[in-house]
DNA sequence: CGCTTTGTTGAAAT
DNA sequence: TATTTCAACAAAGC
């Protein structure tokens, strides 16, 4: 489940290999139209064709490969997996687009669930004017918290998931996030103090942070790079996927629940209602 | 069979 | 009427 750590482990692991080469097609094995956002594979390598890539960038979980003109902007959702090594034989029913560079190595974009999205544009406009602040951001602060809370009835968990107020952020890091910050994630948003708002700034900061330096957090299905390595935040989780084990801070077993729509987990004695 | 995941969508609630 | 919230959806493995 690809958040924003584990999309920045990917970009770190992939920008030396793939930048300054060029792009000689796009191309999808099956017929797996959606994967690009409505055009062709050939109207997709019509439009990037020969150009370099220049940068590779991160807004958000979207990775963007930023190209001598226009974008090529990757969204891994649940199951996607971005590679150069050659699919194993068994994968490639699960390869729902892949790329030919200049050097002749590939680029493959693996989906299980093919809920992935990859989509071409001129300019980023499209994603910018639909996502909120960076977390690294000089924007995230407890005023910037406060502010798009307090007109809002919602829970905090339902706020910290919205990736028009901060991007980034999924189901794992908000749970881990309200625990750090002592929170029950169905407290109303307008409830919210600005005081637990320094908080937040601070855990949604140092658990990002922390999981990045980590490689992310290989809970079902993200590896990273070319050879399935996993990333090693899962040893550090506090409450995520651990439903019914006691807190590590105080011992009381941690509760599921549902909220949002999503599996919630919470320390009832720290984060209390 | 039902549960799981994300972001979009359109509908419903406020 | 406008804003905000939410259930449904898509896909497939377990």
């Amino acid at each position: 489940m690809p958040e924003l750590p584990e999309v920045e482990t990917v970009r770190r692991h992939l920008e030396p290999l793939i930048c300054r080469k060029r792009i000689v097609s796009a191309h999808l094995p099956e017929n797996y139209q959606k994967t690009f956002s409505g055009i062709t594979a050939a109207e997709c390598t019509r439009r990037i064709k020969d150009q370099s890539i220049d940068l590779l960038s991160r807004r958000g979980k979207y990775l963007i490969l930023e190209l001598s003109s226009g974008f090529l902007t990757f969204h891994l959702r649940m199951t996607g997996r971005i590679f150069q090594s050659v699919p194993s034989e068994s994968d490639w029913k699960y390869i729902t687009a892949w790329f030919l560079l200049s050097d002749g190595s590939g680029l493959y974009f693996k989906d299980v669930r093919k809920f992935g999205r990859i989509v071409v544009s001129d300019s980023m406009e499209w994603l910018e004017e639909k996502l909120g602040i960076e977390p690294f951001s000089e924007e995230l602060t407890p005023e910037y918290l406060q502010a798009s809370f307090s007109t809002r009835k919602r829970s905090v968990k339902g706020a910290l998931l919205d990736q028009s107020i901060i991007a980034g952020l999924g189901n794992i890091y908000a749970d881990e996030v309200l625990f750090l910050s002592g929170l029950h994630p169905e407290t109303p948003c307008g409830s919210v103090t600005g005081k637990q708002c320094t908080l937040l700034c601070k855990a949604i900061v140092k658990t990002l942070q922390t999981a990045i330096d980590l490689n992310g957090t290989t809970f079902q299905s993200f590896y990273f790079g070319e050879e399935e390595t996993s990333g090693e935040f899962l040893s550090q989780l506090n409450v995520f996927g651990r439903t019914g084990l006691g807190c590590r801070v105080c011992k009381t077993p941690i509760v599921k629940t549902r909220v949002v729509q999503r599996g919630t987990h919470y320390c009832p004695r720290c984060q209390p209602n």
